[in-house]
DNA sequence: TATTGTTATACTCTATAACTATA
DNA sequence: TATAGTTATAGAGTATAACAATA
């Protein structure tokens, strides 16, 4: 069903290119894309297995992991975190109960508005979240087995989709 | 406290004595890998925040689409699943309870062993899993807008990276 | 005795709806 | 009236421990 060699599509595409016929050329390079995401998610669900594992190096739900690398930055909002977390505000109250009853977290009330209140690190917050965001950085074994070579091709091209990615609907807040 | 990083102290200190170039070429390569990282990891962190909506568009919860994909091979007891989803046995049985519930998933007794249920994808359960798989292999705007050429390295990487990652502890079961 | 799956319990995450205090 | 955050409630995911049936 599926070992069909793919390196022909080069042809195919190159094939289209000079005879003019666009839509070809573009289902080609569909399927090339297809081909490109289909590793990537692999490890994509590899490390959406591990992440509530390294979470847990540091007593942290997975959840509560992603909340403190977005606190990183400025004091923000609950409704902000909310929304890095795509989930609804209500949920946030219980989250920042439990990091604020760790003492990595703290409310601050916004002198702009008196219903907001902002998110900041406590210093023992911005350590564990140092540490997090370290612990994060170190590539899986399926990265940094790679050559030089493969490493240079893969960091330019993905730094190139990323940027991608920041551009459409993004506002880093 | 005081011996934290001897043992990595020691490794890099002994390439360093055999060949002070060696070593500054690991390091070198370390940082090309944790550079290849980190884009890709944001990539990651982006696609596990969209993974609920994604599964919500198959009316599943993020662990009911993990497991969908993961019964669509041949018949597997209950701890199998279990070890695909790393969680406790304790929490296949609902899991599965809600699935079966919903005419997705079956429990057959296993005939070698009368403590095992091997579990089924139904009729029903290969139709949405197969929809399923269908929609998470659509890549991602920030991949599909990538060039042919950077989509063949990509691709041509990304395989060499997942084919190291089956090699090690990779039992497909 | 050891293992497979279940039940009981407790905690976290999640959504919806109703509520408060501001604006 | 609308918005930011809270509370109440319900369902799902998760771990631990105790248990039944089977090996």
């Amino acid at each position: 069903m599926k070992g069909m060699s793919r390196t022909q599509g080069d042809r195919v595409e190159a094939r289209a290119r000079k005879s003019g016929e666009a839509a070809e050329s573009l289902r080609a390079e569909e399927e090339l894309a297809r081909e490109a995401w289909a590793p990537l998610f692999e490890l994509i669900q590899e490390q959406m297995r591990q992440f509530p594992v390294l979470a847990a190096e540091f007593e942290l739900s997975p959840v509560q992991a992603h909340a403190l690398r977005m606190l990183g930055y400025e004091p923000q909002p609950m409704s902000a975190l909310a929304g890095h977390l795509s989930c609804d505000a209500s949920n946030v109250t219980g989250l920042v109960d439990r990091l604020e009853g760790r003492g990595l977290v703290e409310r601050r009330n916004a002198e702009h508005d008196r219903r907001v209140k902002l998110l900041c690190l406590t210093e023992a917050g911005q350590e564990v979240r140092r540490r997090l965001m370290e612990r994060m950085a170190e590539p899986p074994a399926a990265i940094s087995a790679l050559s030089s070579a493969e490493l240079r091709m893969l960091r330019d091209v993905m730094r190139r989709a990323v940027e991608k990615l920041g551009a459409p609907g993004g506002k880093p807040d």
